[in-house]
DNA sequence: AAAAGGATTGCAAACGATTGTATCACAGAT
DNA sequence: ATCTGTGATACAATCGTTTGCAATCCTTTT
C-alpha cells in the first residue's frame, strides 16, 4: 500500500467544499445535481467526490430532511420465543417484501422486538428513523397493533381483517381457506378430521374455525383440534405426539401451514401410513417448497407475492397521507398429490 | 376521540424540557437514566415522557454520538436478476444472522443493491447508516467485495475464503464438500455422476471442483457439470432438460443446494426413476426441508446457526477495532434416505 | 463566618447535511 | 451613467440530540 496518489479520506461536506474553493451550500446542491448551481463547477465538484470516494452522511441527510427512505418490518414473537424469525413463511413474505421495496427505492429495517413487552411496537414506529412500518403476523398481538395504528397511520399489517378494526390489514381470507381445506377433505371421503395448529393468533384460529363450519355441515364428520407450535424443534415431537395418540382414528388432517404439513407426511411416512390412501393432508400457504416436495401438496394458496404487492401499495398511499383499506384476498385451494 | 386527557404529541426534548421546567441537556440525560441527574427529577421526567408517549429521535441521537446500532445486510445479486433474495438458503442464514443481531441488541438494515453497478457497496457502506455490514454470498462479486474489504474493517462475508485475500470471510470448505458428496456417491458404485450447480460464483465452483478430485481418484468414474440457476422459476426447466438430456446414462447426482436436489428428485419421480436405487442424489446445506422431505435428503451439512454466530462474533470484533480472521468450518455428511 | 466540596442543573457547542434568503457580478436596457 | 434582471454562489438557520464545562445551591469542615 504505498499509494502515492492515495486520496485523503474527506469527512464532510465542508472540506469537500474547502478543497473545491466553494461553500457548503453549493456542494451540497452540486452532489444533488441541482441545476442551480453551474454546470461546470457542479461536474467539478462530483469529480472530486468521486475520486476521493466521498458520499455525503446518511444520518445528517435524513435529519434534516425528516425522512429515512427507510421502512420497517416488523414480526411479533408474542408467545412463541425462539426461531420464529426464521419460520419460512415469513422468510418468504419478507423476501417478497424486500424485492419490492427495494424496487421502489427503500431500505428495510428488521427492528428489534423485545417480547413480553407492551411498548414494542409503540418504540419501533417513535424511533424516528422509519418512513414507515409493517407488522408481520398479529401472533396475540392484535390490542397492541390495534392501539399503535390509531395513531401512527403508515403502518400495514400482515394478518386477518376484523370487522371494525382500525389497522389496516392485508391477508386471505383464512376462513374461507379452512373451509376449502376441509371441505375437499370431506368430499374425498374423510370422515375422521384433525387440524394441527397453534390457534392462539387470530388467523390461526380463524382457519379452524372455517374448517370447523364445514364439517359440521356434514353428518357423521367429526375434526379435532391439536396445539402445535410453529417453532421447528418442538413441532416434529408434538406432531409425533398427535399422531400417536390419533392412531388409526384419522383419515384426514388439515394442517395450518405448509411446514407442518410437511413434518406431519414425513412422520405419517415413517408409521407406515400411506398418503394420501389411508390418511390425506393438506398444508396451508402453498410455499414454493410445497410443490418440490414428494408427495407434492394440496395445500390452500396465498398468493405472497401479490400479498407483499398489496402491503407496499397500501404503505406507500399511507406514507403519502392518503387513506388506503384492508385488503382481503381469496385463498384457492391447489390440489396435488397429498390430498 | 374525546379525550380530555388526551396528553399532546411532544416533538422534541426541548418542548419536554420546558414542559418540565429544566433545561434539555438534562431531559437527555433523565431519558439514559444517568445518575448525574437528581433521581426525583429524573423519574418525574421519565413519567411525563412515558405519560406523552415521548421517545428521543433515534436520527438526531445517532448522528450526535456517530453511531448507530445497525448493521447492513446486502446479498448480492451478481448476475441472477430476480428472486434471489427469497433463496430459502439466503433467506435462512439471514433469519439466524437476525436472531443473533437482535440478541446483541442491534437493528438489521437490508440494503438496496442495484446490479450492474461496481459501487453498490461502496454507497451501502459509506451511506454513514451502519456500523457494520455483512456480504451473504459473493456471487461473481469477489473482486468488488475484496476492493472494499481493504478499507472498510467491519465487514465480514459469508462465501469461499481463498488464499491471501483481505475480506473476513465465514464459510464452510465447499471443496471438502463437494468431495464428501461426491465420495459418498462412488462408494455406494455410482459412476456416471452429474453435477447440477451455477459455478459463476467461487462457492459453487469450489464445490465442483471438489467433486471433481473425488471422482478423478477413481477408475472408470465420470463427473458431467450441468449449469443450474438458483432463481426458482428456470431452475425446474433447466434441470428436466438435464435429465431429459442423460436419460440413463446417470446413476448419482450432485446438487449445488437442497433446493436444486429436491427439485430434482421430484423431476426424477415424475420420469418413473427410482430415488435412490436407480439415481442416487445429494443436496448442499441441510436447510431445514432436507429433513422434512420423502425421502428425507442425503447433503453436505453446512452449520448455519453456527456459521450465523462465527459473523456476528467476527463482526463485533472487527467493530471494536480488533482483527478477526477467516472462519473456515467443516462440512459434514449427512446420511439419509436419497443417497 | 468563610471556604471547600459534592450534587444538580444550565449553557452552548458540536454532529453533518439541506435550503430559504441575501449577496454579488455582470449583462443589457433606459 | 444608472437601473434592472439573471445566474451563480455564499451565508446562516435548522433538524433534535448529546455532552464537556461552567454555574449554582446546599452542606459540611475549619
Amino acid at each position: 500500500m504505498n499509494d502515492a496518489h492515495k486520496p485523503q479520506k474527506i469527512r464532510n461536506i465542508a472540506e469537500l467544499a474547502r478543497m473545491a474553493g466553494v461553500s457548503a451550500g453549493t456542494v451540497s446542491r452540486a452532489l444533488a445535481n441541482k441545476s442551480l448551481v453551474n454546470k461546470e463547477t457542479r461536474e467539478r465538484i462530483q469529480a472530486l467526490a468521486r475520486e476521493h470516494g466521498f458520499r455525503p452522511n446518511q444520518m445528517a441527510r435524513r435529519l434534516r430532511t425528516q425522512q429515512t427512505g427507510v421502512i420497517g418490518v416488523v414480526i411479533p414473537l408474542g408467545h412463541e420465543r425462539r426461531q420464529h424469525i426464521s419460520d419460512p413463511f415469513f422468510m418468504t413474505l419478507f423476501g417478497y417484501l424486500a424485492d419490492e421495496l427495494t424496487e421502489s427505492g427503500h431500505d428495510i429495517m428488521l427492528s428489534r422486538v423485545i417480547p413480553g413487552d407492551d411498548e414494542w411496537l409503540d418504540r419501533i414506529v417513535d424511533s424516528g428513523m422509519l418512513d414507515g412500518a409493517f407488522v408481520i403476523g398479529q401472533s396475540n398481538q392484535s390490542a397492541v397493533i390495534e392501539r399503535v395504528a390509531r395513531e401512527y397511520r403508515p403502518l400495514v399489517v400482515w394478518g386477518s381483517h376484523r370487522e371494525g378494526q382500525v389497522q389496516c390489514t392485508v391477508g386471505v381470507d383464512n376462513a374461507a381457506g379452512g373451509r376449502l381445506a376441509a371441505e375437499h377433505l370431506l368430499k374425498r371421503g374423510a370422515r375422521r378430521l384433525a387440524f394441527f395448529g397453534d390457534t392462539n393468533g387470530p388467523e390461526i384460529a380463524d382457519r379452524l374455525h372455517g374448517a370447523n363450519s364445514a364439517v359440521s355441515a356434514v353428518a357423521g364428520a367429526s375434526l379435532q383440534p391439536f396445539s402445535t407450535h410453529l417453532a421447528s424443534d418442538e413441532m416434529a415431537d408434538q406432531i409425533a405426539g398427535h399422531l400417536d395418540q390419533l392412531g388409526k382414528a384419522v383419515d384426514g388432517i388439515v394442517c395450518a401451514s405448509d411446514i407442518i404439513a410437511m413434518t406431519t407426511i414425513r412422520l405419517l411416512h415413517e408409521r407406515g401410513r400411506s398418503v394420501p390412501d389411508e390418511v390425506a393432508v393438506t398444508g396451508f400457504d402453498d410455499l414454493p417448497i410445497a410443490s418440490r416436495m414428494v408427495p407434492q401438496l394440496t395445500t390452500v394458496r396465498q398468493d405472497i407475492a401479490a400479498g407483499a404487492k398489496a402491503m407496499v401499495a397500501a404503505l406507500q398511499r399511507r406514507i403519502a397521507g392518503e387513506d388506503a383499506p384492508s385488503t382481503v384476498m381469496q385463498p384457492e385451494l391447489i390440489v396435488r398429490e397429498s390430498a
